[in-house]
DNA sequence: CTCTGTGAAGTCATTCACAGCG
DNA sequence: CGCTGTGAATGACTTCACAGAG
C-alpha cells in the first residue's frame, strides 16, 4: 500500500475488475487468484495485483482474493457505496437514450434530471423512468434541489464549453462529455470525454491500413471493456 | 517519415488535429504553426510535429503547415477519403439514437442499416434518416448487399460476444462496441470500446478522492476530445 | 507449494532542445 | 529569423521475477 497518486488507467481497470468480480460472484465463485482472473478476462495478473496493492493488501498468499470481499473493497475505493445523482444536459436523441439507460443503476447512479433549452421539451417527462426535462437556465437550482453531483453533456459541440462553464459554476465536480469538443475545465473539476468521432475515425484508419497483427486485447485505456456482465437485463 | 507502427494514441490525436484544422479552415486561416495550434487547442506542439512526421513532411520550415493541405493529408491518412457504411446491431435506445447521429456524416460515414432480433422492430424504418431495421439473422447478407464495412454494437453485454462472432464471420474488420463487455476479436479485426460504466465509475472515484490538482488537460487517450467543432449543426 | 506484494527491468509515450531548412 | 523534423532525455505504464507470507 503506497500513497502515490493513482493513474486514471488504474481507476478504469478497477471498474473492469469490479465487473469481473460481479461475474464471478454471480457464478458462485468464492475465491480467485490474480492469475485465474487474468486468464478468464484476459488481463495481466501482475497488473491486477499492482493495481489492487495501491489501495491495500486485499489478498491472501497461497489463496488469492475473496471475491465478495474484494468486490466490496473496490466499490468503496471507487466511491460506489454512496449514491450518485446524474443530470443530463441536452435532451436530444442521445440524452434521452441515456436517461433510459439501465446501466447507471448497477453502479449506484440515478438520473435525476434532464436539461434543455427547447421550449417544447421543457416540463415534459421522458422515457421509461419519466425523468423531468428542466430549463437549462435553472440548472444551478435544480442541481442543488435534486442533489445532483454528476453531469452528462450531450449538447452540440459549439455550446459545450458554455454549458460546461455553467455546470462548473453550479459546483459540479464530475462531468461526462459526449460533445466532440476539447473542453477547458477549472482545476478540481474532472471531465471525462467520450468522443464518437475520434473512435470512428481511428477505426477508419485501421481499415485503411490493415495490420497483419491487429492486437486482440488492447490495453484497457480510454474508459472501456469487459467480457461478461452480471447485469444482463440492460438494454441500450 | 519513419515506417514504425503507429500507436492508437497517435491515430486518435490525428482525428483531433483534423477537427482543429476544420475549425481553422472555417475561420479562414490559411497557415498554422504547431505552436499556434497547440496553444489554441491545448495540445503539445512537439507532439503534433512528431505525430505528423510519422506520415510525411507536411510542414514548411519558417512557416508552419498549410491548413487545407494538412487537412487533406490527414483525411487521406485516416482513410476518410473513402466512404464508410455503418451497420448498427441493437435497435434499442442507444442504437436508434446513433442512427440519427449527424456526426457520422462529417467523417464520411453513413448509417446503412440497423439490426435487431425483436420481431416488432424488424421491417420498420426508424428515425430522421429512415434507416431500415433488419433481422439480425440476415446480418451477413445485408452487410454484403449494403456494402457495410463498420459495425456498431449496442446490444446487451451478455450477447455481445455472440453477436461479435457473427459480425466477424460476415467479414467485418472494424467494430465500435458500446456493450460493457470485454470482447475477444480474432486478429485482423479491430474492436474499439466505449464503456459508459467504466467512464462513470472512474468519475465516481474522482469524486470520492478529490485531488488538489485534478488535471485540466488529460492526455488524449481513449478516443476523445476537442475544443470547437466545425460542424456545429449536429445535435445529439 | 501457491500466490501475493513489490522492487527492478523493460517497454512505450511524451517532452525537450536543437540542427538545419526556407 | 521562425519553425519543422528528430535524436536524446525524461517520464509513465507494464511486465518480470522473486522474496516471503500463509
Amino acid at each position: 500500500m503506497k500513497s502515490e497518486k493513482i493513474s486514471e488507467l488504474t481507476t478504469n481497470r478497477l471498474s473492469v475488475y469490479l465487473r469481473c468480480l460481479n461475474t464471478l460472484a454471480a457464478a458462485g465463485i468464492k475465491t480467485v487468484s490474480s492469475k485465474a482472473m487474468a486468464e478468464q478476462f484476459n488481463l495481466n495478473s501482475a497488473q491486477i495485483r499492482k493495481d489492487l496493492a495501491y489501495f491495500g493488501e486485499f489478498g491472501v498468499r497461497g489463496v488469492g482474493y475473496y471475491v465478495e470481499n474484494l468486490r466490496d473493497h473496490i466499490i468503496k475505493i471507487l466511491g460506489l457505496d454512496v449514491a450518485h445523482r446524474v443530470g443530463i444536459v441536452g435532451a436530444g436523441n442521445l440524452g434521452t437514450a441515456l436517461a433510459n439507460y439501465d446501466g447507471f443503476t448497477t453502479s449506484n447512479f440515478t438520473v435525476a434530471a434532464l436539461f434543455d433549452n427547447a421550449r417544447e421539451k421543457i416540463g415534459e417527462r421522458v422515457g421509461r423512468n419519466q425523468v423531468m426535462v428542466h430549463d437549462v437556465r435553472n440548472l444551478a437550482r435544480v442541481v442543488h434541489d435534486e442533489e445532483i453531483d454528476v453531469i452528462v453533456l450531450s449538447v452540440p459541440a459549439r455550446v459545450a464549453q458554455k454549458v460546461l462553464n455553467q455546470v462548473m459554476s453550479a459546483g459540479i465536480k464530475a462531468v461526462l462529455n459526449f460533445a466532440p469538443a476539447r473542453l477547458q475545465a477549472r482545476r478540481g473539476v474532472k471531465v471525462k470525454n467520450v468522443d464518437l468521432t475520434v473512435a470512428l475515425e481511428s477505426l477508419s484508419y485501421s481499415l485503411a491500413r490493415p495490420q497483419v497483427s491487429t492486437i486482440t486485447n488492447p490495453r484497457v485505456t480510454h474508459a472501456y471493456e469487459e467480457i461478461a456482465q452480471h447485469d444482463e437485463t440492460r438494454e441500450l
